[in-house]
DNA sequence: CTTGACCCTCCCATCATGGGAAGGTCCATC
DNA sequence: GATGGACCTTCCCATGATGGGAGGGTCAAG
């Protein structure tokens, strides 16, 4: 399969799929002798794996790990385990901080006449500013 | 005050600072012979804005417009809450997304014994792929 | 007058992804 | 066998908000 193949085959885009070769993430299993990527079946289940835990919101760096356990028939499922617990409390804690974003932005919203006035409790809550308690730390974000 | 006093007075960097006043978000009131920025109370407080927008997940687009009504004193109220509820919106999508994540996941992590056994059911469903029907969505992260 | 703390601009990196240019390859149709 | 269109290649650039750092100028206290 050539690359096109490989991404109606597995959802990713080429773009992408070059990508992973790039870092070293899923390599073809051979190049044409016009220099074209080649994958196989294992390479097109390696890029449905990656496009999975994308979309339960991995980063890279854990998809990394994840992949080469998933490549390893010795792993202990502890690790993977790990893994994902780990992500599970980065997700609650950004969902409870949005959330709480959420919560403060509903409140000045009702408090809002939202009609030709001026006055607006939103605005008179960032200009005063309650204090945000934790400088907005620079996360970075991932899916 | 020098651009590291206002940084103090505001809670945001001087990297930052320097940053709005290329997108042209907060400019200084002036320069100094030696080119140094110029910041007064009115600038400040622009930055208090910011800072706590920031920190209630606005990107800076939406601050651009918010802070461009809140300097226009005849705006009308309808306008700010507009942009307040689109950003609610926009959190509890996101906020929904990941709790259909977090879901998921803690169901494998509860179903996988995390010893030293290589069996895992969490690898097992990035594997299978119960098919992520919506092709992970590149969506530009805010917050 | 030196020293250290500050300021300036400019460049680079992040992370996962897309866009696009310039050029080579493959295959089917004429 | 040529032509065209669909495909492939590499390379560069952009995103958003932020930090890091180099190289060099400025200011104020000792």
């Amino acid at each position: 399969m050539n690359i096109g193949q490989a991404a109606r085959a597995s959802g990713v885009t080429a773009k992408m799929i070059r990508y992973y070769d790039e870092i070293g993430l899923v390599r073809p299993s051979a190049r044409t002798e016009s220099n074209y990527r080649e994958y196989d079946d294992r390479q097109i289940n390696e890029l449905k794996f990656i496009r999975r835990a994308r979309s339960l919101g991995f980063s890279m760096e854990e998809i990394t790990r994840l992949l080469s356990l998933w490549r390893d028939r010795g792993r202990p499922s502890r690790e993977v385990k790990a893994i994902a617990d780990k992500h599970i409390a980065d997700l609650d804690a950004r969902i409870a901080e949005m959330q709480a974003m959420a919560e403060t932005l509903r409140h000045l919203s009702h408090c809002c006449a939202g009609d030709d006035r001026p006055d607006c409790p939103i605005l008179a809550d960032l200009t005063e500013g309650s204090a945000p308690s934790d400088p907005p730390a620079h996360r970075p974000r991932r899916a």
